[in-house]
This record gives C-alpha cells, sequence and structure tokens, in this order.
DNA sequence: TCTGATTACTCAGTTTCTTGACTATGATGA
DNA sequence: TCATCATAGTCAAGAAACTGAGTAATCAGA
C-alpha cells in the first residue's frame, strides 16, 4: 500500500497543473497527472488509480462527489479528506523506503560483453531523444509555473512549490538519461567498430 | 517475467566484481551482486532470486551444479546456458518497457504544501548523506574496475564494459540524489523560517 | 562461552501490478 | 460519412513482487 501516498499527494498538489486550484480530480484527470508531473517518482496505470481511489474513499480518506455532465460522460471528483491528510501526514514522518528502479535498457548494458550490441545502441539512442522531448517539455512546465518570477525568487516565494522541485527532479533525470545514453551508445558503437577491425 | 533477464544479466556479467571470471553465482553471490551493482537498475530480495533461478532451471536456461562444501553449507552453482543467452539475446533485441521509478521522498516533496516539511527536510538529508557515501563507494568500484587504464581508455579497451557503464549510471544518479537533496532541502528549510516570521 | 555476523537457502501467504478486455458518448478531422 | 480521438470509466484473470518467518552450520570477537 504505497500507491495510496502517490495518489493523496496527487490530489493535495492539485492546484499546479490544471489552474482550478480546486485540489479535485477526477479518476481521468489524475490518470493524465500521472502521466505528466507524477511519472517523475511513481509509475502507475488507470485501473490502478480508479481502485486505489475507491479503496481509499471506502476509508474515508478522500471524498467523491458525482458531477453530472451533458456533453461529456459524468464523472466523479475526489478531495483529500481531513482522515486523508492525517493520513498523509503520517507517511511524511514516517522513515521512507529506499527508492526504487527497474530499466530494461540498463538490464541490457550490463550484459553488453555478451550479446550483440547493435540494437542496443538504437534503444539508446532512441531512449535519449525521447528523453530530449521530455527536457523540453519540463522546461516549458516549469516556466509555466514560475510565472513572471525567477527560479530563485520562485523557489522562495512561489506556489505551490511542491510539484515545481518534484518536476525539477524529473529535469535532472533526464538530462542524465539523454546524456548517458548518448554516451554509452557512443562508447559501444565505437568498439563494435573497433571489434570489426 | 522481467527479473529473469536481470538475473541473466547479473549472470553473464559475472566476471568483473568477484575476479573469479567464470559467470557462475550461487544463489547468495547473486544477492549479493544484485546489491552492489545491479541495484543501479534492478531492485529484488534474495528471495525472488532463489525462486527465479529454480524456475530459469527449469526451463533450462541456466543450469546448476551442487558444490560441496566443508566449512560452509553446500550451494549450487548456476551458469547461464545457451537456451539463456538465446533468450537474453532475443530480450536485448526487443523495444524495452519504459523505466520506472518510485520514491515515497518525492512524494512527500510533491505534497510540501500541504503538509508539515520538518521531517522531510531531515529525510532528505539523511539521503543526500546516503548518496554521497554510495559516490564514494562507486567511485571506487569504477578505479578497480579500470585498474591501471584511465577512463577513456578503459571506455575504448577495457572488460568487462558493461557493469562499467552501469556503474556509471549510478554514479550519476547519486549525485543527483544528493545535489538536489541538498537543495530542496535547503529550499524548504528557507521557507519555514520566512513562514515562522 | 555466549552473541552476533556470515554463508546458504526454503516456504507460505498476501498484496500489488499488469494485461487485455469492455461500455458509452461527443467531438474532430479527412 | 467514416474513422479516430478524448472523455470517463469498469472488470477479471493471472503474473509478479513483497512480507515474514524458519533452518542450519561456521567463524570472529567480547
Amino acid at each position: 500500500m504505497a500507491l495510496r501516498h502517490a495518489v493523496l499527494a496527487a490530489l493535495l498538489a492539485g492546484d499546479g497543473s490544471d489552474g482550478d486550484g480546486s485540489g479535485e480530480y477526477s479518476g481521468y484527470q489524475l490518470a493524465k497527472a500521472f502521466d505528466i508531473g507524477v511519472a517523475n517518482f511513481w509509475h502507475a496505470l488507470p485501473q490502478q488509480l480508479y481502485a486505489e481511489l475507491a479503496r481509499l474513499e471506502k476509508e474515508g480518506l478522500v471524498a467523491g462527489r458525482h458531477v453530472v455532465q451533458e456533453t461529456r460522460p459524468n464523472k466523479r471528483m475526489f478531495r483529500v479528506t481531513q482522515a486523508g491528510l492525517a493520513e498523509f501526514e503520517a507517511f511524511a514522518a514516517a522513515t521512507p523506503k529506499a527508492s526504487f528502479i527497474r530499466d530494461d535498457l540498463m538490464v541490457k548494458v550490463q550484459a553488453a560483453d555478451s550479446v550483440d550490441t547493435a540494437p542496443v545502441i538504437e534503444q539508446l539512442e532512441e531512449r535519449a531523444a525521447l528523453a530530449e522531448a521530455k527536457i523540453e517539455l519540463f522546461g516549458k512546465v516549469l516556466r509555466k509555473m514560475r510565472g513572471e518570477l525567477d527560479e530563485e525568487e520562485f523557489l522562495r516565494r512561489g506556489e505551490p512549490i511542491g510539484p515545481y522541485l518534484t518536476c525539477l527532479r524529473g529535469l535532472a533525470l533526464e538530462r542524465e538519461n539523454r546524456d548517458w545514453g548518448l554516451r554509452v551508445a557512443a562508447v559501444l558503437r565505437e568498439r563494435r567498430t573497433d571489434e570489426a577491425r
């Protein structure tokens, strides 16, 4: 039960991205938010989110209300309750689990001495290109969050600060992704041609 | 079924860390290897590894042999079979799944606007200290892998190159961990004192 | 001599995640 | 007009991972 805290965090930080400032999300919107911002530190599929929201509601940690729409299917909007905030507060104070990563590409690189590296090199370069795109996206997102403030100012006074800080981390990670990907691709490529001589 | 590939990669890359150059590991040694090198891109508990090795053996992707020891409990040493290598080769050529991260601390930071940040700041600083220790460890591991070669030389000709490259990534990640952790701790601390005025 | 660490593994139960559907409606674009 | 995308979900089966415990021997240090 750890996804629940990511969901609560997303709901609590809910002002930043959609501009409605309500801290209220539908399951569908939550899934979107997970794709963009939360994906930097937590990965979850929409089905998991719906299931988790249902569980959280049953336990009274979030409250949902039906919203009838004319042009769109009806939906349910969720917000964090007092009990939910208390639960999150307890989680925040507890010692965190070690972060963990799982990365197919690194598994492949680990065995680079034993397998054909040609496809791996391609994948590394694709990954780098994807990272590049994300870097640009994050740049835009950060600028938008900052508004007219410069970074230093925003870090001192801007709000919400949480999503901004995690987005900074996402940016740094993607830069690493890109740099490492290109570097490793170059190294492996170089070694292939050397080998072929 | 994804852990299996991490296990195969660890066995295939098995020369680097233990110096025996055999590509052979016991479940116990594998668990150690996962703690040090593989943990950079895959996290798994010993129980999982034993279970996975059993499955892999049943499918003929690894072969185990009993080793009787006098001073220590007997053990089983595993190496990757031809079928195992073929399986891994297919995995390496297939498009990789998106990497995924899960990080409690970032979940907490995401909700920094809604919760008491005092414990989070402490955790960030602990995390930074831990990262610092890992940075030093990785530095040593890399130096040992390089031997007398300098980095450029090693990247061109050194072996095994796979573990070296993934370790470089681990190092970069830990540096990010440390820098981000200290930065965020400082920002949140600063905002607390401002708030208190 | 007792404690704790290290080597070496096993098992069962539970939770969590992934996969791959399926249901609807309205809007958008070719 | 037809296809596809976006909204807004739900369901169920199976794979994978995690938790927590237990077994058993040797060795090093207090």
